[in-house]
DNA sequence: GCGATCAGCT
DNA sequence: CACAGCTGATCGC
């Protein structure tokens, strides 16, 4: 594999002293820190530290002086910044280097790997049962037990092409086909005209090939309904294609063009509908009986036992979600009154007739509207709303009109009927629903009312997804970590993302040999380039976690920045009236606490609610114990990250505490600690009276370098930013920062 | 009253 | 500028 190149050049990360004081640099401590190959040499337990027993020894003023100086001091100073920083070194505590005893091990960094660490897969039965028994190890996820659960469980790719067969008839094609692979996301996967064929700078009509660049989005859609209308003359073949949509889990996916004959009555809506009940079983008889989305709703109990569905459960099963879905119907019939039915595509009888015309220039309007709102606009699962002017009012205006938001490219998988991370644009068209994470940004728009099919993420997403938001286990589908499945005939492999606890990487391959992996969030990590189902299969599509997609975002890599807090810490922790403060997401930046925890041997304060969250995380007993819910247990709190957002809420902080401690010393971990203007240190440190701040750049996402290491690894044909990908322009430019 | 959605904010 | 949220207002049921 490719050699890694080093993110930690010590000269990188040392500079000048800042000329505010209100955000004093410690560069001594950022060269010891990046000095430190961390992830090679373990980090020493606190009970053996040399640093003067941290600190035990020294005066109460040498204690002040120290935190407010930064939490290392090394012997060796930096030439550019000793003589500043020579006044404010008030005590001689030595840490970094010298402190780390390299023969002992501490089980740290992979103290997200452990038990799990075993060589054998892991069934999908025996995840479920470890993850309903709150067993499921977190280490499962980690590079390694991953590793080792991969070998010889790749079974050899099927994308393993040259990426030029186009097996899918390109010559079969037809306006309809056309049609379809549009309607599969625009699609770039090389059969038939799709949005990515626009490079002529034409805009064209899906249906006529005429070209209507010179109309507005409005007219457009005029144009091309008028084609859709004629279309419906042809209802019968619009559904010919669409058989990728109805597989079945387990069911193997027929990659020829030419279906066999179909039936006059369109079953494929409620062989999907079956299939998200886990009843594919009786498709056939559904099939036998012509039984279509209209004459699904009017089924009774006697009918079903008399076509032969005599198991009381299914029977059940189906009336019960027959209920709900006529429910729903009666719903969807208020909201979108008939007059607009043309464009309305909530509507799983009519996938590919009744599909919104804009979703066939999937990101064309999303992309326009994104141009002209402003840059600051975060766009993760994309964030394209009207005008804030009347945006409310307009977002009505849709609802009532029965339009639904464009679906982000990033979000769809080609020649798949998958979805990822896209619950904001639910619809009844898709019925599996994949989620790389529990992330707000990833999951919003998932509520309990759940009920588009089956949802796929990790055992512990699932769990969270089932214990925060009241998902039932029914609408549930666990992924298993390294290991090749079939899903609606397509195979779908996972891997730890390295971004949160549950996080997975999605590798896509369908019958077309055209592989897409998506990576939802993910920090890269050198293991990834291990990984054989990543090395073997070649990727035509890479969706990617552009986050910081920057050279300026090159900052250090996590073990580093634990040392440097863990060495923060570790200077003032003697003092008894320090309340140290560390910001954490919902989930997320668990490693960097719980190794502060491990390697001080001190517990941290957890909330209740936390606690209950790092439950579903399935760590280790032994990990959990340095957490309490007790405040009074410990003097390590975490927080939430925004709480560390300002000075004022630390100060209301501060406040609450002042009968306990004197001093707050807060930890802010976050990747724009590296942002332009910012200083490459591990720990951007600034204080107001009595609370010191450090941002430190620990992040869960990969760094720019991180990012071109995983693009050269994959090399796919294509690569779609996931984020702040605000149209061609921002995409076209974060490719070539990438591939430069 | 409750859940969902959204704007504004950090 | 914004990781991944939170808070409060509003809306629909």
């Amino acid at each position: 594999m490719k050699k890694m190149k080093k993110t930690s050049n010590p000269s990188s990360y040392l500079c000048a002293l800042d000329d505010d004081d209100d955000d004093f640099q410690n560069p001594i401590c950022s060269q010891a820190s990046f000095r430190n190959p961390i992830s090679q040499k373990p980090l020493k337990p606190s009970n053996s530290l040399s640093l003067g027993s941290r600190n035990r020894s020294r005066k109460p003023k040498d204690r002040q002086d120290s935190i407010f100086n930064g939490p290392c001091k090394e012997k060796v100073v930096p030439l550019e910044s000793q003589s500043q920083m020579v006044d404010d070194l008030s005590c001689q505590v030595n840490l970094g280097l010298d402190c780390v005893d390299p023969t002992i091990s501490c089980s740290r960094v992979d103290g997200f790997s452990g038990p799990n660490k075993v060589g054998r897969e892991e069934s999908l039965e025996e995840m479920v049962m470890k993850t309903k028994g709150g067993v499921f190890k977190y280490n499962s996820n980690s590079i390694e037990s991953r590793l080792l659960r991969s070998v010889g469980n790749c079974a050899p790719s099927v994308c393993g092409n040259d990426g030029e067969s186009e097996e899918i008839g390109v010559e079969d094609e037809c306006e309809l086909d056309v049609l379809l692979n549009l309607c599969s996301d625009g699609d770039d996967s090389g059969n038939g005209r799709s949005v990515d064929d626009f490079s002529d700078g034409l805009i064209r009509c899906p249906l006529c090939n005429v070209d209507i660049s010179g109309l507005s989005d409005e007219l457009r859609q005029v144009h091309t309904n008028e084609c859709l209308d004629k279309g419906n003359s042809l209802s019968e073949p619009v559904f010919q294609n669409e058989e990728p949509g109805i597989q079945c889990p387990g069911q193997v996916l027929n990659s020829s063009p030419i279906r066999s004959p179909r039936k006059h009555v369109d079953v494929s809506p409620v062989s999907e509908w079956l299939c998200s009940l886990g009843l594919s079983k009786y498709e056939d008889i559904f099939v036998r009986e012509e039984i279509d989305w209209d004459s699904l709703q009017w089924l009774t109990e006697e009918d079903l036992f008399s076509i032969g569905v005599t198991a009381l459960g299914p029977r059940k099963k189906i009336i019960h979600a027959l209920s709900g879905l006529r429910k729903e119907n009666n719903k969807e019939v208020d909201t979108y009154p008939a007059a607009n039915s043309k464009t309305v595509a909530d509507d799983s009888s009519k996938i590919a007739a009744n599909k919104l015309i804009t979703d066939f220039f999937p990101g064309f309007v999303a992309q326009k509207r994104n141009r002209n709102s402003t840059p600051s606009g975060k766009n993760k699962v994309e964030k394209s709303r009207p005008s804030s002017r009347n945006g409310r009012s307009a977002v009505k205006d849709n609802a009532r009109k029965g339009k639904l938001r464009d679906i982000p490219v990033w979000c769809c998988i080609p020649e798949t009927p998958f979805r990822v991370d896209a619950f904001k644009y639910l619809r009844r068209d898709c019925s599996h629903w994949f989620l790389t994470h529990f992330h707000l940004d990833h999951y919003q728009g998932l509520t309990k009312s759940f009920s588009h099919g089956k949802i796929y993420c990790s055992s512990v997403t699932a769990k969270l997804v089932n214990v925060k938001i009241g998902i039932s286990w029914d609408n549930i589908q666990i992924l298993p970590l390294n290991q090749k499945i079939s899903i609606a005939g397509i195979d779908v492999t996972c891997f730890d993302a390295n971004h949160c606890p549950g996080s997975i990487i999605i590798l896509f391959e369908p019958p077309n040999g055209k592989a897409v992996l998506h990576t939802g969030d993910f920090r890269f990590d050198e293991e990834m380039t291990r990984i054989p189902a990543l090395q073997d299969c070649h990727v035509d599509r890479l969706i990617l976690d552009t986050t910081y997609c920057d050279p300026q975002y090159d900052f250090p890599k996590q073990e580093a920045v634990i040392q440097f807090v863990i060495e923060a810490i570790q200077a003032e922790v003697f003092n008894p009236k320090t309340l140290f403060l560390i910001g954490s997401y919902t989930i997320g930046k668990e490693r960097l606490y719980l190794e502060v925890a491990r390697v001080l041997r001190k517990k941290v304060y957890i909330n209740a609610a936390k606690l209950h969250v790092l439950e579903c995380l399935g760590i280790p007993n032994e990990d959990m114990q340095w957490f309490t819910t007790n405040e009074q247990e410990s003097h390590i709190h975490i927080v939430p990250m925004w709480t560390l957002a300002s000075f004022k809420r630390l100060k209301h902080i501060s406040n609450q505490y002042k009968a306990r401690y004197s001093l707050i010393v807060a930890f802010s971990p976050t990747g724009w600690t590296f942002g332009k203007g910012k200083k490459k240190s591990p720990g951007r440190r600034s204080q107001q009276g009595t609370i010191v701040r450090y941002e430190v750049p620990y992040s869960e996402h990969s760094s720019f370098t991180e990012l071109q290491e995983f693009v050269k690894f994959i090399s796919p044909a294509n690569i779609v930013p996931s984020v702040n990908n605000h149209g061609p322009e921002s995409s076209d430019n974060m490719i070539s920062l990438l591939t430069s």
